[in-house]
DNA sequence: CGGTTACTTGATGCATATCAAAGAGGGTGG
DNA sequence: CCACCCTCTTTGATATGCATCAAGTAACCG
């Protein structure tokens, strides 16, 4: 297993009397960062590094010590678990907005890799931490988030334990359009920025199925298939019904 | 569908003279209580209330307004989410020790049902909110514990979505026997308060899979089955490489 | 002790996995 | 600029693990 990838850098604590990439940032309000005023941002960026990943990059690793937290700012990225025999299961995919970093025992819980060119905002959990406990708003977003993401992980497991091939990819496009919606990205088309592989280890199914149950969606007149890996959902209501598994 | 139940309640904020059920608890150290000190300790009873439900009845229920938070002191817990069809997903069981309350949007993720006689501390949302600003403590801790939730939904997942049927009951019975020991309670044998059908909504199964799963590992000489619903582990390592998917 | 519920076991079926190979892009070097 | 190659996707044929359907058996409780 190869070490971690050490991306190119940028650092953003000094000054060069350009527009602040904070305040101008365009997810502050999705990340734990945007309770926070004018001043306590400024000791945020004094602690965090920009740096960015190219397609197939590794962010963090399982099992590593987990010496930072990231905030994506653009881009997309993969988390997975492998099993000893190399079983994949990945249990997530993160967009500009969302948070990385999750940790047990101060190790990752999973690894994560950059499913295309992906920037990020890099903290030192340590001094992360320090500064948390100055500014308590820290926390407390960190903590809606983190209610968030397990209410997305119940709903992941409902996905996995009990539906259908067609109920799993329905879900998986609704999902994804609905976070297209609340980054104020158009609901339709779907932009896919994995593989038929990533899906089917995601929605716990082979790449062949997943193939085929996307013939099946676009034969029955549910969605289409466009260029560039997008989905255009043709039948909202229909998705729907067939994602609640009614 | 029915409403919450209401349980019998002990009211606690009050004197009697006796023995601190706070100070005395045997489980703070793994809730949000843990860190606080005495008279901080003092300022959640106030808040608080003891709260008992006999085996079967609900807590609290998926989309209801979440108006309580709950640790869980005695007994146990399932939570589950249904499909409109009927289809069921338990998402988790809870012991003493464990938190209850996840929401989104400020309903219920989930619903809840005591699995036996179960005692709670009960703590209305908003005043413990409203004590959290004051005692950082509290939401530093549910931060932890919900990044460790988070962790072991990550777990559920991989089990979900790539595991067979004989791993995923070994890799359950493990991670039983583990709860136990951390509440300080012998690894083996494992108790088990639910039954096959929960077992089963629990791995994404069906209480037959379930049921002839368990008679291959006693075949196997990897377990036994004892009365009153426990489990001895009579092969460790077997149970192991089984639910870690050698 | 009878009735009810939970559990186990057996026979069969099906949704999805597996194995296999044929398109479809997409990038690169000649 | 085109031809080739590599990878991803789709489609087809077959296999299988678990679900479903169906009884029997054990445990529990009033």
């Amino acid at each position: 297993m190869s070490a971690t990838a050490t991306p190119q850098v940028m650092e953003s604590g000094s000054s060069a009397g350009y527009s602040d990439p904070c305040v101008d940032c365009q997810v502050r309000q999705y990340t734990f960062c945007g309770p926070l005023d004018r001043e306590e941002v400024q000791q945020l960026k004094s602690i965090l590094t920009s740096s960015q990943y190219s397609s197939g990059e590794t962010l963090v690793l399982e099992g590593e010590a987990s010496e930072h937290v990231f905030n994506i700012t653009a881009g997309a990225v993969k988390l997975y678990k492998l099993l000893p025999d190399g079983r994949r299961s990945i249990t997530g995919f993160l967009f500009p907005g969302d948070f990385l970093g999750i940790a047990k025992a101060g190790e990752y819980a999973y690894s994560a890799e950059a499913l295309m060119p992906t920037l990020t905002c890099r903290f030192p959990r340590k001094r992360l931490e320090s500064l948390s406990a100055d500014l308590p708003k820290i926390e407390h977003r960190l903590l809606e988030l983190a209610f968030d993401e397990l209410a997305a992980a119940q709903d992941q497991m409902v996905l996995l334990g009990r539906k259908s091939a067609a109920e799993k990819i329905a879900s998986f496009l609704r999902s994804l359009s609905d976070r297209q919606q609340r980054r104020k990205l158009p609901a339709n088309p779907v932009v896919l920025p994995m593989n038929r592989s990533d899906i089917a280890d995601f929605l716990g199914l082979t790449t062949e199925t997943v193939s085929r149950t996307f013939t099946q969606l676009k034969t029955s007149g549910v969605i289409s298939l466009r260029n560039g890996g997008m989905v255009e959902i043709s039948n909202p209501d229909a998705l729907e019904e067939l994602a609640e598994g009614v």
